[in-house]
DNA sequence: TGACCCATGTAAGCCGTTACATGATTGG
DNA sequence: CCAATCATGTAACGGCTTACATGGGTCA
């Protein structure tokens, strides 16, 4: 069983979700396509880790609900306390970012302009998720307790919108400093 | 050629670097192997986009500096403008943190503590690649220009800088939290 | 009317990791 | 004395991406 594998167990250890559901929700912690997912899923199953029930849907497609069995939440108790790997980043516009004295001003701009509105997205997604979170717990005002099967999810919401925002001020900043140095061409910054 | 190799002609780009060297500074940027990059450099060189001198050393193995030809800089250029991927991030941490609430207190308290540790470190190597690069380029008051080739060092740097300190502050919030709400059970948290 | 969302699955191929291979020097 | 660092390479395998496949409903 291989990391992908444990994670679909984790989400799976808080609420029952389709192949779906899993594949959209599992993207901010590792990124995989369906294609990957699918198989895993049937894996798990046979193994006896998940089981399903299939719900047919009028003007939908069809779906299977995928829940946590015993087994499968004794596997993740006993994968929780081993050594997590380091996280793995690999990330085009830093290596981009590594030769922008190589682009042109207005290239430069571009490049930053855009990762500044992906993370706007971002951030705006972190925070309804974060509305969702409060929404389906009940509680508007504080945050759910260690107990609570929500407090991951909600701990990790907070770290995205950190870092989100905190993206957004790099972008900031590197902006400025293209901005300053090229006061010679006067060409209006991107909206 | 692949994004890595891109990548590689973007270290290049600043200034020649053994394999070694390479595959040890893209981690930050872009996680691979040395087996992933040998190869690389080699068909890199086969497509004239670098050229490299063999060094023999004494009491050390020989090595092969390379570096960036005209080719590979046009192609470097012609790469930089095009839309950049968006990041790949898979942490495992993160999938753990997920089901938090499964765990044991103190079983909570280590795996935090460990990805504490493990930022600790990050940030202190960070700090020393700052200094490094005020060393190299003689700035120890200032920034690098934006026309400097350690610009985009400078800025990289910067940002894994902000990023490390604020894994650190979730960490800290975490833990806070992990504390307060296990007043009952009074065990000595870790060292 | 063309793109996007829901929803699941398979197959081919590239990307990345692990393991195999070598070997001298330095530091705990 | 064992581990780590420097330094380069190959081979096998598993993980991940891209493409193929299907098909109704919604929105601009």
């Amino acid at each position: 069983m291989n990391t992908l594998s444990y994670g679909l167990l984790a989400l799976l250890s808080v609420k029952p979700r389709t192949g779906y559901e899993l594949m959209q929700q599992i993207q901010p912690l590792w990124r995989a396509k369906h294609s990957q997912i699918y198989p895993l899923l049937a894996k798990l199953e046979q193994l006896g880790c998940v089981r399903f029930v299939q719900v047919t849907q009028k003007e939908k497609p069809d779906k299977k609900i995928y829940s946590i069995t015993e087994t499968g939440l004794a596997k993740l108790r006993s994968w929780l306390p081993e050594q997590a790997d380091e996280p793995v980043k690999r990330d085009e516009l830093l290596l981009k970012a590594y030769c922008l004295s190589l682009a042109e001003p207005r290239q430069a701009r571009h490049l930053i302009a855009e990762r500044r509105a992906l993370f706007q997205n971002h951030l705006a997604k972190y925070n309804a998720q974060l509305a969702e979170l409060k929404r389906e717990t009940g509680l508007s005002d504080g945050e759910p307790g260690l107990r609570s099967p929500y407090f991951g999810n909600y701990i990790l919401i907070k770290r995205a919108i950190a870092g989100a925002q905190l993206e957004l001020e790099w972008c900031s900043w590197v902006m400025h400093i293209l901005d300053e140095e090229q006061g010679q061409c006067a060409e209006r910054p991107e909206p």
